[in-house]
DNA sequence: TTCTAATGACCTATATAAAAACCATTTTTG
DNA sequence: CAAAAATGGTTTTTATATAGGTCATTAGAA
C-alpha cells in the first residue's frame, strides 16, 4: 500500500462495520465464549478479534467472516444451502451482461 | 502476520464472500461502472477491485463495504435509517449481557 | 472489420495489518 | 474480601496486502 494513503469511509460502511462487530460480540457472549477461545477457533489473534468486534474497517475480511461464523452470526441472513443458490443466480445474471462496460466516448445522441 | 500463516476459511466464509464478490459486479455493470471508475471512487486501485469481486477473503472489509456502497449493494438488507437503529438495539442487548465471559475451572456441578 | 477501451494477469516496492508479548484494569467467583 | 481470569490497551517485529505500474487479450463501437 505505497505513498502513506490514509482511506476515508463512507457512513454506511462505518455503520455497517460497527453493526457486524456488535453483532458478533453479543453473539459471543451470549454463547459464553471467551476472546482467546474465539480467537483460537479462528487461528488469529486475541488482538485481531478485539478490532473485528469493534467494527474496526482495516481488518481482512476473510478474519472477520471466519469470526462471524464460529459465533453463529449469519451473513446475508443465508443459510448455506441457499448461499450457493445464490451464487449461482449471481453467475447467470453475470452471463447475461456484457463482458465489458463501454463508454461511449463522444456524440452522444442519447439525451436529444 | 508473523509465522507464516497459511490461513485456512471456512467453506461457508468462502461462499459468503464469492457470492458478494458476485453481487458487487453484476450492480456495477449493471450501472455501467467501468471497473477504473469505481476503483478512483472507491479510492482503491483496479487490482484490489477485481480481487474484492472474485471474492479473495484477504482483502480489508473496509474497501470491499466501500465498493459495495458505490455499486449499491445492501450490506445487511437494511437502510442507512434502520441500520443505526440497529446499532443501538445492539449495544442495549450487550450491556445486560455479562461483561465478562468466565469459565468455571474446576468442580463442574453441571454435567450431573 | 478495424480501432480502442476495458479487462485480466502479472510484477515490485512499500506501507501496514497481524502476531506475540507485554501490563493495567475490570470483573467474576469462591 | 481475595484470587484468578478475562478484557482492554500497549509496543515491537515481521509477513503481506496494496498501489501502481506493465503487458496481452478481449470485446464493443463505429
Amino acid at each position: 500500500m505505497p505513498k502513506s494513503i490514509t482511506r476515508t469511509y463512507s457512513r454506511y460502511s462505518r455503520e455497517a462495520s460497527l453493526l457486524l462487530g456488535g453483532l458478533i460480540r453479543v453473539a459471543r457472549k451470549e454463547r459464553k465464549f471467551t476472546a482467546q477461545e474465539v480467537a483460537d477457533r479462528a487461528g488469529i489473534s486475541r488482538g485481531l478479534l478485539q478490532r473485528i468486534e469493534k467494527g474496526d474497517l482495516k481488518c481482512e475480511i476473510g478474519a472477520v467472516f471466519e469470526v462471524a461464523v464460529i459465533v453463529g452470526v449469519k451473513l446475508f441472513d443465508a443459510e448455506e444451502t441457499t448461499l450457493t443458490r445464490h451464487i449461482r443466480q449471481t453467475e447467470d445474471k453475470l452471463s447475461l451482461l456484457p463482458k465489458s462496460v463501454r463508454k461511449k466516448s463522444k456524440t452522444v445522441h442519447d439525451d436529444f
